[in-house]
DNA sequence: ACGAAAATGATAATCATTCGCAAAGATAAA
DNA sequence: TTTATCTTTGCGAATGATTATCATTTTCGT
C-alpha cells in the first residue's frame, strides 16, 4: 500500500500544525488513523501501518500515539474490557455507544448534555476541562 | 485491625445475597470496599484487607473482585492514567467528576443527563444497560 | 551540506492482571 | 459432626499491554 501526494501533504501539515517533527512512521500512522472509520487499538493500528510503512515498529506505534495524544491530535479510549483504542480527534465533540454483543462503537453527540455537564462541574466548583461518556447498550430486536 | 460481630454478620449477609460463597478473604474485602470513601485500585484494597485478614493474596484480591463485579455488587472503574480503581455498588447510580490537579475522585448525580441518555440510545435503536460519564476538571481559584 | 537535537528499531523491563496447581476450606447431606 | 464434593486459596509463573534503554539514524534550522 501507498499513500498518494495528496494525503502525504495534507498529513505532513497536520503534523506541522501539531507542532511535532515529521518522520514517515508518523506520516503513515497518522494516515491511518485519519482513514480508521472504527476505534483500533495500538496492534491493529501497528498491523495497518505496517502496510503503509514497513519499517515502522510498535514501541513508535505507542510513542507517536503519546505525542499525538499530547498534541490533542488523538484521542485514546479504555472502554470496558480490553486495552486501550484510539482514534484521531475531530472537529466537534462525541461521546460514544459501545455495543456489548458486538464490541462495535458509535459516535453520537448532545448539546443539551454538554451543556449540563458544564453547568454541573460549575455548580461544584470546577472547570471542566474534558469529558467522557460511554452507554454501554443492546441493539433492540 | 479486627472487625466486630455485627459488621461481620452485614458482610456475610450481602455475601449470602450475591449468592457467592463465604470466606475470611472475601469478607475482609468486602468489608474494606463498605467502608472505602475514595476508590481504591487492587493492591491499595490488598494493603488495606490486609490489615483485617492477613491471609489474603493479591490474586485473591482480583479473583474476588471479578466475583463481586459479577454480583453486581462493586463497579469497576479506568480513569485515566493508571490501573482500574474499584467501589462497592450503591443504591442509587452515580457518575464522577474527576480532579485533574488531585486525582481525587468526587461523586454527583444528574437525573436529567440520566434521562437524555435513556432517549438518546432509544433514538439509535439502542437499549443502555448501564453507562459511564466522568467530567476531568480543574478546581476553580 | 552541517550539526545539534529528536526519533527510531530492537529488545529488555515494568506494571497490572490472570493462570495452573496442589493444599485448605466451605457447604450440603447423612 | 463426619463425610464427600466442589470451590477457593496462596504461591509463583505466565501473560498482555505499555514504557524504558540505548546505539544508530533522521530531521531540520542554519
Amino acid at each position: 500500500m501507498k499513500l498518494n501526494q495528496k494525503d502525504q501533504l495534507l498529513i505532513v501539515s497536520s503534523l506541522r500544525d501539531a507542532g511535532v517533527r515529521v518522520t514517515k512512521q508518523r506520516v503513515a500512522l497518522l494516515y491511518i488513523l485519519d482513514n480508521a472509520k472504527d476505534h483500533p487499538d495500538a496492534i491493529e493500528l501497528y498491523k495497518r501501518a505496517s502496510e503503509v510503512e514497513p519499517t515502522i515498529s510498535l514501541a513508535t506505534v505507542y510513542r507517536t500515539l503519546s505525542v499525538l495524544i499530547e498534541a490533542k491530535v488523538v484521542h485514546r479510549h479504555s472502554f470496558e474490557g480490553g486495552g486501550a483504542r484510539f482514534e484521531k480527534a475531530k472537529r466537534l465533540h462525541h461521546d460514544h455507544i459501545v455495543d456489548l454483543n458486538t464490541g462495535e462503537v458509535i459516535e453520537f453527540n448532545s448539546e443539551i448534555i454538554e451543556k449540563i455537564q458544564f453547568e454541573i462541574a460549575a455548580e461544584m466548583g470546577y472547570e471542566l476541562i474534558h469529558h467522557k461518556l460511554e452507554l454501554y447498550c443492546r441493539k433492540i430486536n
